[in-house]
DNA sequence: CCAGTTCTCGTACGCTGTACGAGAATATGG
DNA sequence: CCATATTCTCGTACAGCGTACGAGAACTGG
């Protein structure tokens, strides 16, 4: 038996993953690490997306034979939990509070987005439940913190901090698609031209005046904000 | 050549998925149809998830040939926003507005919950940008008539629904992983135990305290009533 | 040096989406 | 009624995916 809790030595149990971080005494020492591998994996999802992450291209970049990957990570969904985790550690979890709640939670929002813009493929990494790494905990501990003054609960305030990233992520994601959306400009032009072929059937009133009215400014960090501050305003502790 | 402005006769083109539903007068006569495939795929997702949705099972499904699918919808992407677009049909959009603009966008919202409740893969296809179909675009048409009285223009009142469907959709899936989580009952404990190891470490106050008030009672209803009062009664007219 | 342990990775398998092209079915012009 | 053009059907094939398996390389403690 080998000293995780599995049932063999081959790679790391995922149940066990943020509990197992370091390497064996005996044998073999490892040529890579689980911090180069995700960084590789990383590199390659803010290069090309998500869908360029796998097993074969992430192993290329790091010079790796593709199957050593699966003594760090026993398979690609855990690969991915390490990639939210790693981001996460960009975020700043010592920040002062102010002690005005609704402040502090729009502060801990555009950081979440920031991240997320730098990493565009995060709103969609994080659609799936995942068990919450060190990084994105110490960022869970820093906002349920902040939201400690509203007075709720801590099971509330955990919701809150959930739709809050939720909504976020939702935001961004639109944001991302819209802009690459535009960088195709032929198929931005049919879309348009369908669109418009439906607002011109007469049945579509509402629709035909949205488009419009679309000088289409894309979303913004102000319509951001906008948003953001209609969703904190409408908190209230009750 | 043929009648779509394609460049071959094989299949269809997807920047005119929504406006090319006939079929051709002359040549064999189609086996199948758009719906009967698109309904399949559904039923499929339906029962066992996106990932089990692939053109092998519902080709099967039908008791068609695999590439016959291909004589229907361009690619997978398609028949997901096939798929989309059918289920959105199930919302209706003719439901009398009362002029309290809050509570027909409530309305709305529960709505749009109730599909994807029904529909639980709904989300995650929503989280790729698609080309709204006819059903989508009738439900936007009644969403945006119910947000005239706002007096925002067209491109904000758009702005506004999007922002709410991503949030609903946010929801709803936090909801569905958290249902689905529960079903395997050694994952939620391990992840217990770890998050529970997390908090003894006396660096994770907070969070210990969350966990600790957590008698866990799955997010439902009322707490999606909840969360959708606050954001829309946030929301004002300015 | 040997035995035990751990790490590395080539090969292989079953799965995916889909390009290609042969053949079946139908409509039209003669 | 036949010849031809057109359309639909789908078997075969291919590249790429995640990953199970097991042979061999590298290291430690005795």
């Amino acid at each position: 038996m080998s000293r995780d809790g599995g049932s063999g030595a081959r790679g790391v149990d995922p149940q066990q993953l943020w509990l197992s971080p370091a390497h064996a005494r005996r044998g073999r020492r490892p040529t890579f690490s689980r911090e180069e591998i995700t960084t590789a994996a990383v590199a390659l999802a803010d290069a090309e997306g998500l869908e360029a992450v796998t097993m074969r291209r992430v192993a290329a970049q790091v010079g790796a034979g593709v199957m050593t990957l699966y003594s760090y990570a026993p398979d690609k969904e855990t690969l991915l939990e390490l990639m939210v985790d790693q981001v996460s550690g960009e975020l700043p979890t010592a920040d002062p509070l102010s002690g005005d709640w609704r402040a502090d939670l729009k502060a801990i929002a555009h950081l979440q987005r920031a991240l997320m813009l730098r990493h565009p493929w995060l709103p969609a990494a994080l659609a799936t439940r995942r068990t919450p790494g060190p990084n994105t905990l110490a960022f869970l501990e820093h906002a349920l913190a902040a939201l400690r003054p509203t007075g709720l609960d801590g099971a509330a305030r955990l919701e809150v901090f959930a739709q809050l990233t939720s909504f976020v992520a939702g935001h961004v994601a639109y944001e991302v698609s819209q802009a690459a959306t535009a960088r195709s400009p032929e198929r931005i032009a049919a879309e348009a031209r369908y669109l418009a072929a439906v607002a011109a059937d007469g049945h579509h009133p509402e629709l035909a005046e949205a488009l419009a009215a679309a000088g289409r400014p894309p979303t913004s960090e102000a319509t951001f904000t906008r948003f953001l501050n209609r969703l904190i305003n409408g908190l209230d502790t009750g």
